[in-house]
DNA sequence: TGTACATCAGTGAACGCGCGTTCACTGATGTAC
DNA sequence: TGTACATCAGTGAACGCGCGTTCACTGATGTAC
């Protein structure tokens, strides 16, 4: 059953798109071969013709995986006017119930985070560079101290903060049994979050 | 080969510490049954007599590792006079080096995250639990408001912003292989963190 | 352009290994008298 | 207190299953003429 190379190549590609889902719905090891595989429309058994081992799929999977992540940045980005706005929308949706309860097309940090330390060369590796993209990209939409053009590392900075509680406060709620916790962790978060990505002047509006 | 029922029962109980120690190790799927009772010197076809299941063991040991979590906040609670110094003592060492690249004795929720929400509903339970007590303890140690006696939710919203910071900051610079990013993310974490656990005045501080 | 043959994407069975779990057995402990 | 026997923590072999990987095979595609 020979197939025509554009179909080989589509076949391809669907497989490590499928990966990405499974593996952040069910982690790396919680999904077989024969289930990507599967899940894509094929047999397992040809596999090994498009990649060398379980591990190098997991590693694309991996790099598409933020490629998706960096470009629903990219989209806020580019709809919203003011990078705030851009920003809050991301959050809000990171940290809503939809994104909870389905990891599957979402953060590779928070869905494979404690995973990906444990894994391979390759695998680390992608997520590696993945996440520093990431927080460039992060870092970018971060506004500034008013004075408009602003500091590169505060914004840096800002953005590895953000972008810690973010993962951190998702993969708690993701955890937790308790549904009335998970939610107020997600809340919590997002309400914390957004006087930090406000177009921040000198102070920090805490007062009444 | 009969043993001491004070023999037993010490034995049982150091496999469930070399569990808690493992599992955050190399997470839950990562340790056999035959690896824990081999590190708690003994062979694995006893497991079963103290045991129901691999899973019974996991809760277990996250229970206790919330256990030896929580004890580590209330130690340096009771070491430092104020409460803040012990947070900040307790951050430190949470963003430490030795704690990044030696996860076994540390925070089951930074070591265990993304595995929890995959596991079992014994696993999940213990998990949930833990990571409730730890939160009231950690928000009972967070300074409110300058006022003194302070408001409850400010303190606990605090904590849960705070905690999640710490998990997510813990966990990227675990995965990440580039050591530099991982430093980096580290010491920005802290940074950020240390304003948050100020005796907080109305204000923070932000200019020069 | 048409034909003959080599290539190779895909199939499904099979292999080998690891791991959770079970089981028959051992012999020291605990208990009944 | 001493003795006989039942109990049961611990041992190591074995089972069964899942999963990554391999392999012989198929038949349509791509290519050489």
């Amino acid at each position: 059953m020979r197939v025509t190379k554009e179909k080989a190549a589509a076949n391809r590609a669907r497989v490590v798109k499928e990966a990405a889902r499974l593996f952040r719905d069910h982690g790396v090891d919680g999904v077989g071969v024969a289930d990507v595989m599967k899940q894509a429309g094929l047999t397992h058994g040809g596999f090994y013709n498009h990649f060398a081992s379980k591990e190098t799929l997991a590693a694309e999977a991996i790099a598409l995986a933020f490629e998706q992540a960096i470009a629903r940045l990219e989209k806020q980005a580019s709809e919203k006017d003011a990078p705030a706005k851009a920003l809050a929308a991301y959050i809000a949706r990171y940290l809503g119930l939809e994104n909870r309860d389905a990891p599957g097309p979402t953060c590779p940090m928070a869905a494979l985070g404690t995973d990906a330390a444990r894994q391979g060369p390759h695998i680390r590796e992608a997520f590696s560079a993945g996440t520093a993209r990431y927080l460039e990209k992060f870092a970018a939409l971060m506004p500034g101290p008013s004075s408009g053009e602003a500091e590169e590392p505060d914004r840096r900075a800002a953005a590895i903060a953000t972008v810690s509680m973010l993962i951190g406060g998702l993969t708690l709620a993701r955890a937790i049994t308790d549904r009335s916790l998970s939610d107020e962790i997600l809340v919590t978060v997002a309400k914390t979050l957004t006087p930090m990505i406000g177009e921040k002047e000198g102070n920090a509006e805490r007062q009444p």
